[in-house]
DNA sequence: ATGAAAGCGCTAACAG
DNA sequence: CTGTTAGCGCTTTCAT
């Protein structure tokens, strides 16, 4: 019933004392299975339902608490599948080490922005800081500030911490050599955000030099690095497919329209290959789209988007296994992720 | 720094006790603000980030965390649209009261299941079950066996438990009068699951006795309390576009095709819909959809889902005052929320 | 306004 | 194998 029965209640019960009582539940001692019994049974008829974790918690110095802090809104985070799946694989990875998952907000915005207390307050014992890590994130000052190690995903890191990503850049170095082989010569991008301000639209050369986010920054380097130049980066400020639909409108119904567009999500994607639907435009006929990601998407039936496959739910694994390692007082490593192109129906040869 | 420093630090290097320290930080007792500095400036020196919550913790006996119980997985919840924006919605009010959000996965089979040990043994002061909770549930038994006060949502509860929750079953008579007013009179219905088991298919008459969730237990009366008895109940296994768009195929390649089609999500309504433009049918010339929630769906483009709108970041909030109330020691208490129905084009008279 | 003392419930040395 | 003894770090009466 009430949580008041302790377990020296349960000791003075069955006769023997706490700290007897304390190993006939943890098991981490010598005890003889008649004692732990008379103890057990004693529990049972109190209904104590095992030591309260508070007790456990402080004496251990150890909260069994890691903490994942998401971006701003917890529903623009989840709104995103990739997200979700990484989420997914982390939360199950945890759970087999026996630790539980608090969600945090946090904001990411540097300089005087309120950060969310629970950053600084709530016990934790690992932080893993989910997107988009900048390195002047009040987040991550205030985790360090409070000695919690830290798995940052897809971001940059400090001295000491973990970092998990993946081979982004290859990977859209693959779309572009793709691109290229069939003959595309006039190809734009949809890119990620920049930064935290949330701007939309084709960004102009002094735009292209405040990347604050390592993804956008990286994913248009690897187009580069296959010799692509884009006719356009059209800059969004989330990955939607609404986002990417805008997109696609503004960059097909251009006079100088695209042959191949690249978005650097498979959501962003969607989105263009909708608004070309939209106009009538043939693909991958008249243009050709890829994304990247290689997310499940039924709903654009009959249409296989050609996108660059990351392995979220590894992904997940593997911060849940950098996780277990700092816990352990292991060095944090930076670990990177291979990726693949699977080519769909979406690409096709440039129209002559 | 390392998080070695404690309050009886930070209190010997300003020279003053540490309850007198202790205030210093809480605020919550008389403190000159000399001594309140000097002991912070001594802090600042030391790097002492706060009092550590695991100490606080064990004192004021909460743990400040909110046990946020979802389905089996993690990825399947999170699929959902309508999921994400209650926990949306919860997360930001939990976020308020300045209590964190601890996630655990919980399945829900009854029988011989594995419980999550988290369900058991993780520090929280109240828990919330997001989905689907059955009044024999295994996760219901440990929380209640441990007295956490608990928030159901949408399902069945014991004495002693807060539930929030919608008028499904008034806005699913909304949806059967419309069609009916309509001239409807060949009306099936795609459901959410009726039980854990995975089953998918028309319902027979022995199945319908069947129903263990709450929600299209629900759903389904309300369609009959408009008068409609539809002429196939075709249930699926999850709220996802890509079974709705397998019931769709079914319902609509059968020699006496509905004139109507109800879903019980927008997830389900917008795969059914997909089947039917696939088939080539005109909606809603051949066939009405109508489907509930009130999602924002973009990629159903052009068309815009009839359904009941349920406000869900509103629903999420009031988990949070629930929780808050339960907190304060305050009596449990239900909570239905208003919904309504929304026509949009996908909804029209019924073909002669 | 400050300090002394008493635990919150538990685990981990260390004796026995 | 079991009991004794110390705390983990903090808050909160209760004196002063």
């Amino acid at each position: 019933m009430s949580a008041r029965t302790t377990l020296a209640d349960v000791a003075a019960a069955a006769g023997v004392s706490v700290s007897t009582a304390s190993l006939a539940f943890s098991g981490a001692g010598p005890i003889s299975p008649a004692t732990r019994t008379k103890v057990l049974e004693a529990a049972g008829t109190l209904g104590y339902q095992g030591p309260n974790p508070l007790g456990r918690q402080l004496r251990s110095g150890r909260a069994g608490i890691v903490g994942v802090v998401v971006g701003d809104s917890l529903r623009r985070s989840f709104r995103d599948p990739v997200s979700i799946q990484v989420l997914d694989g982390l939360a199950t990875s945890i759970e087999s080490l026996g630790l539980g998952l608090l969600l945090v907000r946090g904001s990411d915005e540097p300089g005087a922005e309120e950060l969310n207390p629970l950053v600084a307050t709530a016990a934790m014992d690992v932080a893993v800081l989910l997107w988009g890590a900048t390195t002047d994130s009040p987040v991550l000052a205030a985790l360090r500030a409070r000695g919690v190690p830290i798995v940052v995903v897809e971001g940059r890191v400090g001295e000491g911490d973990a970092l998990i990503r993946i081979q982004d850049r290859t990977g859209m170095r693959l779309i572009g050599e793709h691109l290229l082989a069939l003959g595309h010569r006039r190809i734009a991008t949809v890119t990620l955000p920049f930064d935290r301000d949330g701007r939309e639209g084709p960004a102009d050369p002094a735009r292209l030099t405040h990347m604050r986010y390592e993804i956008a920054r990286r994913r248009l380097a690897g187009l580069r690095d296959a010799g692509v130049e884009p006719t356009v980066v059209y800059e969004t400020p989330a990955s939607l497919v609404e986002l990417g639909t805008a997109a696609g409108r503004a960059l097909l119904s251009s006079p100088d329209r695209p042959t191949a567009i690249v978005a650097q999500s498979d959501l962003l994607a969607s989105g263009v290959l909708l608004a070309a639907r939209e106009l009538g435009l043939s693909v991958p006929g008249d243009v050709s789209i890829a994304g990247f990601d290689g997310l499940d998407l039924p709903w654009l039936h009959p249409d296989v988007l050609t996108s660059v496959h990351q392995p979220l739910q590894t992904k997940g694994e593997l911060i849940g296994r950098a996780v277990a390692d700092l816990l352990a007082g292991k060095k944090p490593r930076t670990r990177t992720l291979d990726v693949s192109l699977v080519v769909g129906t979406t690409t096709g040869p440039a129209p002559v």
